[in-house]
DNA sequence: GTAGTGATTTTCT
DNA sequence: GAAAATCACTACA
């Protein structure tokens, strides 16, 4: 069943937690999340939100569920999911997914060559699996008609916990979350 | 299997 | 003008 509005307004790192083993849902394409980072609010110098509002990083201030899609490197989408409350910015950064169905699309959008296990396994990778661009960018996840998140088994997979990914500051914050067994 | 490095452009200072 | 929530390629073990 569809995740409604309630699971995204939460504390970031329980909604992060919780998005593992959820299935992510755009048009044809459907993938199992495998792994999330936190990112939360003005005072964590990693998140994009620590310079204030900017044009850019302006769906983290909006309300929770929406989508929020950056450009980063020049070549490479990031996916993130809104969190928290209006005017709190924070969102969870989606690392890593287990392609499940419309894996051929999937082949398609990228070389041929490329293996299964390295078909979503980073954030700019899945992406572009997905066909994710900015054109996804600050979309309602609760309403839009074929770009949602979805629960199909009850419990949480096993995980472990390490710093953030590819940042140089706030690597205290122990925020990613990775599944145990893939 | 791991380590080092270039690509490329949006965004903000 | 510099930095950026990354990836693919190459070399080597």
């Amino acid at each position: 069943m569809r995740l409604k509005r309630d699971f995204f307004a939460r504390n970031t790192l329980t909604v992060a937690q919780e998005l593992l083993g959820k299935y992510l849902v755009f048009g044809k394409c459907v993938g199992q999340i495998t792994e999330t980072e936190a990112y939360i609010g003005e005072n964590d110098p990693a998140c994009h939100a620590c310079r204030g509002l900017t044009p850019r990083n302006q769906p983290m201030f909006g309300p929770p569920r929406f989508s929020y899609i950056y450009f980063i490197y020049g070549m490479y989408y990031c996916l993130n999911f809104v969190t928290e409350k209006k005017d709190f910015p924070a969102a969870v950064l989606i690392r890593g997914i287990k392609p499940i169905e419309g894996i051929e699309i999937m082949q398609k959008r990228r070389d041929s060559k490329i293996s299964f296990s390295n078909l979503a396994n980073g954030p700019g990778k899945l992406c572009q699996t997905f066909g994710l661009t900015k054109k996804e960018n600050n979309l309602d996840l609760c309403t839009h008609p074929h770009f949602y998140l979805e629960e199909r088994e009850k419990n949480i997979p096993k995980f472990i916990q390490t710093p953030r990914i590819g940042i140089k500051t706030g690597l205290e914050h122990h925020w990613r979350f990775i599944t145990k067994n893939g």
